[in-house]
DNA sequence: CGGATCACG
DNA sequence: GACGTACGTGATCCGA
């Protein structure tokens, strides 16, 4: 007993949770308390107690948590940790846990007041270390690898449990390229974001180990600065030597605290099953539960809570943030799909749904368009691989020897019909506006409804950039969430000119597809529901996006009526104006080109024509954009201006005069947008086919578009638009006491910031208020503000630094944004929707920077979306209400709504409007600023404004 | 199919 | 060690 060597394990607690929480799914125990960061922290202690008996394995174990976030280094260092945000809410409940779990496995858990866990570990490793004996630090934390290294015999080492991987001499050396006692040196040159240690802005972790193993320590690289030929680095060097001594003595860890239980009370030889069973039982940790039991080895590849937990939550795992484990659902198999051809057998499959009390539907369809799609089928799920397809407009092709048996579609949906009606039914979809718009035009109601796209979005809007694996669409949805690959579309219809309408797909054929639909909708149901719940979105779900679809989907049905005589004659004129401005263009150009192509346009004027200035991009052409051809124009180029013409007119015509009088749909005589629910990562909608979100109106040639959007005869339009949402909810989210009160007196803000800026108003400094108050909605630099209001960047960058000092909160708004979104990867609306921001720590800076700009618009435009949306929600109830039943709302464009009306009823609805817009944010949300409405009406859209 | 351009909030 | 600047969209055209 006494030569077997003493082995301490010291586990570092607290950054081990942060990283289960961020590696391991949501889970909840029986109760709903959030523990997916226990249940990995409970197995990280069970397989340490696992190797109490093993040669090397520990002796002694201690627990080390932070007590609380300030310490002796914030008197060194005010800033230190300053950074640092509020811990997301659902590991919040999670900490005292892990105190609990502590205990139950009978382990003396230490914190202490003043000091953190490092400098705990750091005193207790030297200690045991002096006495002989080996210490294992549990942890990855790079600051305690300082500490790595034998004396006398007794080595320190680190155990990462999460990579199952040691850590010693080497592994340090190949990370920093230094030895342990060099470690401190690197960190204190690269610095710590996390920590908000400055080290020597320019410098990361390349430079700062070439440089101490260079000259061996931090003060021989400092003093080495002296001797350098003239660089960035260098100055740098020079310049914050302060800065980085002082990182110096933070990162030394202070090895000499005062010890509060002594090595001896550290010392384990077995588990005792109580309490560590009541926790585990507690918990839902049944698989744990069993296991202490039977005393059995390893830890089981199952457990009650989700089978792939167990596994990822002991070693490296590859879990991803988003991905939850698959609750135990059979694979799915297509053969097992019922094709319903008999009015029996749906009628028992209408009971069946009806007693699940939830059911999957899905609707095929012989085209995109919801408005002039005809219905070919329904299927429905009721369970894993428990879905059918009722085919109710298939044939009509040879592909088809004779017509299939096939329940007749009135009868067919007179039977569906108080099934999706029902209550106490709840319908999921994935897209359900689609289908709520095809089913309504038969006269079918669906209701309620819950939608697997939209739990999608709300939970995951923006994860997965640049189209990378961020999509809620089934495909994706299916793959990322089950693992699964679902039929594709063209997989079983084709692609162009082969297509084949889905009608003509053979009956076993469309089932498979159809009813494999239905069933993976059912299954993503199951997977994302949950998660609201856990990670927060529930709010934004259930009070916003959800009670929304029905509302955009009666919309998208109303439609609105444009003058088709009106667009053609627009069309012509344009026309004829187009083939003008093109021979003269072509004649100062001394010969015929395309003038729609930018390549040739920039060709002839900067190479044939010579004009100065002409810039290629990184595709290697002459950029010709409207900036370009506007200084060309000062420069006395009477080409650019034709040029510029040309392309207004070019452009109003193909995208608008020409082609809304495609979109007018033949059987309503109305244009029907489609508004996209996920489509903007802020939430807001977006509108396409056609977008009617784009209607020109800042000039006056374009507003003759808008004249073209009319009421039906006898009504009128109606516009509604907030004014000035957006900085109405800065004031209001940055805490800017002048802005707010500016709002409050109903005072012109540019105007006002004009004042605050510039001491005086004129309509020069008013507009340069104006671009100062986007610039700041907007995330500013210096160069982007100085590119609009053509001055230089230093002077830029003085009101920039005039306006943080007039509107103090804004600073503070900007940082406190970004230091959240940099810990949780996510920014938040007032209504608590989510947009997340994956390359927010990019290594690259433009695309940081690009993700730093985003995340401080996304809390402002987001809560601006969520405004609208909930005043879109209650808008008809309220119209009901005062018996308005005449009103029609009919489009959105992200500030405003647009109605059609009887004349008569302009009034009376004019106030409900204002009302309900100007009440949105209530009761959940109580702004500090009121939200001003400015409504107008009209015998065209441009005349309602 | 990506880039350039330009329509909107 | 260089990069390149305002957020969010969608439609159209050109040209590889």
């Amino acid at each position: 007993m006494a030569d077997q060597k003493q082995h301490l394990y010291l586990v570092d607690g607290s950054s081990y949770i942060f990283r289960a929480y961020h590696r391991l799914p949501p889970l909840t125990d029986p109760e709903g308390t959030p523990v997916g960061a226990v249940y990995g922290y409970t197995t990280m202690l069970w397989k340490l107690a696992d190797d109490l008996d093993a040669a090397d394995g520990p002796t002694h174990l201690a627990v080390i948590l932070d007590k609380d976030s300030k310490s002796f280094r914030n008197d060194i260092y005010p800033e230190y940790k300053a950074n640092r945000p509020e811990p997301p809410e659902d590991l919040r409940p999670q900490f005292p846990l892990i105190r609990d779990a502590t205990r139950a496995f009978s382990l003396p858990c230490i914190e202490e007041s003043g000091l953190e866990a490092d400098d705990l570990i750091a005193s207790y490793a030297r200690e045991a270390q002096r006495q002989g004996w080996n210490v294992t630090i549990v942890s990855s934390d790079k600051d305690l690898m300082q500490l790595i290294g034998e004396v006398d015999g007794a080595r320190i080492d680190m155990l990462d449990t999460m990579k199952s991987a040691r850590i010693y001499i080497p592994e340090v050396e190949e990370k920093f390229g230094v030895p342990p006692e060099l470690v401190g040196d690197v960190l204190a040159l690269m610095g710590d974001s996390v920590d908000n240690i400055p080290g020597i802005y320019g410098i990361g972790p390349k430079t700062a180990s070439k440089l101490v193993a260079e000259h061996g320590s931090l003060t021989a690289a400092l003093d080495s600065a002296e001797d350098m030929k003239k660089s960035k680095l260098k100055e740098r060097l020079l310049e914050h030597r302060g800065d980085a001594e002082m990182s110096r003595v933070l990162v030394t860890l202070k090895e000499d605290c005062d010890l509060p239980q002594s090595l001896d009370e550290m010392r384990i030889e077995k588990i005792p099953e109580e309490p560590l069973a009541a926790f585990l039982a507690k918990h839902g940790f049944t698989s744990l539960l069993k296991r202490l039991g039977t005393g059995s080895g390893s830890p089981e590849r199952t457990n009650n809570l989700h089978p792939a937990a167990a596994e990822k939550a002991g070693d490296a795992g590859d879990v991803e943030g988003n991905s939850q484990p698959l609750p135990e659902m059979p694979a799915l198999d297509r053969t097992a799909y019922e094709t319903v051809q008999t009015v029996d057998r749906l009628r028992e499959w209408a009971q069946r749904a009806i007693a699940a009390r939830l059911v999957a539907v899905d609707t095929e369809t012989s085209a995109l368009d919801a408005m002039r799609a005809d219905l070919v089928g329904v299927s429905l799920a009721l369970g894993p691989n428990d879905a059918c397809y009722i085919p109710l407009a298939h044939g009509g092709s040879d592909m088809f020897d004779e017509k299939p048996d096939l329940v007749d579609l009135g009868e067919a949906l007179t039977i569906l019909s108080p099934m999706l009606a029902d209550a106490s039914v709840t319908k999921v979809f994935q897209n359900g506006k689609y289908d709520l718009n095809v089913l309504a035009r038969y006269g079918v109601e669906v209701s309620p409804i819950e939608d697997t796209m939209i739990v999608s979005f709300d939970l995951d809007a923006g994860r997965g950039q640049d189209g990378i694996g961020g999509g809620h669409g089934m495909d994706e949805l299916s793959v990322r969430h089950l693992d699964h690959e679902p039929l594709a579309f063209k997989d079983v219809c084709g692609t162009g000119k082969k297509a084949i309408p889905f009608g003509q797909v053979p009956l076993s054929r469309a089932t498979e597809y159809a009813a494999e639909d239905a069933d993976v909708t059912w299954r993503l149901f199951q997977h994302l529901k949950p998660r609201l719940a856990i990670e927060g979105g529930t709010k934004v779900y259930e009070r916003v996006d959800r009670p929304l679809i029905p509302v955009v989907a009666q919309m998208e049905r109303e439609g609105i009526k444009v003058d088709r005589a009106r667009l053609a004659k627009l069309s012509e004129e344009f026309a004829k104006e187009i083939g003008r401005l093109e021979g003269e263009i072509h004649e100062l150009a001394g010969q015929e080109f395309s003038v729609g192509s930018p390549k040739q346009l920039g060709e002839i004027l900067f190479d044939k024509l010579g004009y100065k200035g002409g810039k290629k991009g990184k595709s290697g052409q002459y950029s010709t954009d409207q900036s370009v051809l506007e200084r060309l124009s000062g420069d006395g180029a009477p080409i650019a201006n034709k040029v510029l013409e040309w392309r207004q007119l070019s452009k109003l015509k193909s995208t608008y005069t020409d082609a809304l009088q495609q979109a007018i749909n033949p059987d309503t005589g109305r244009v029907h947008t489609s508004y996209s629910l996920v489509g903007a990562q802020t939430g807001r909608l977006s509108s396409t086919d056609p977008n009617l979100q784009n209607i020109p109106i800042r000039t006056a040639i374009g507003r003759q578009i808008r004249e073209a959007f009319v009421p039906e005869s006898g009504n009128v339009l109606l516009a509604a638009d907030y004014s000035q949402i957006e900085l109405r909810l800065a004031a209001h989210m940055a805490e800017v006491d002048t802005l707010k009160e500016a709002f409050a007196n109903r005072e012109d803000i540019h105007s006002r910031t004009a004042t605050e800026m510039f001491g005086e108003v004129t309509r020069d400094t008013r507009a340069r208020a104006k671009t100062i108050n986007f610039a700041i909605l907007y995330g500013i630099s210096r160069w982007g503000l100085a590119g609009r209001l053509e001055v230089e960047p230093d002077e830029a960058q003085d009101m920039i630094d005039t306006y943080f000092k007039r509107f103090p909160g804004i600073q503070r708004y900007i940082m406190e944004t970004l230091e959240t979104v940099r810990e949780c990867g996510y920014s938040e609306t007032l209504f608590g929707r989510k947009t997340w921001f994956p390359r927010i720590k990019s290594r690259n800076q433009a695309e940081r920077q690009g993700s730093e700009r985003a995340a401080i618009n996304a809390p402002i435009q987001g809560t601006s979306a969520d405004i609208i949306k909930r005043a879109m929600v209650r808008m008809l109830p309220a119209l009901r209400d005062a018996e308005l039943h005449d009103v029609r709302m009919l489009l959105q464009v992200h500030d405003e709504l647009v109605f059609e009306l009887p004349e008569s009823d302009v009034e009376s609805a004019s106030k409900v409007i204002e009302q309900v817009m100007a009440d949105a944010a209530s009761p959940s949300v109580t702004l500090d600023v009121p939200l001003a409405v400015d409504i107008g009406t009209g015998k065209s859209w441009d005349a309602a404004h």
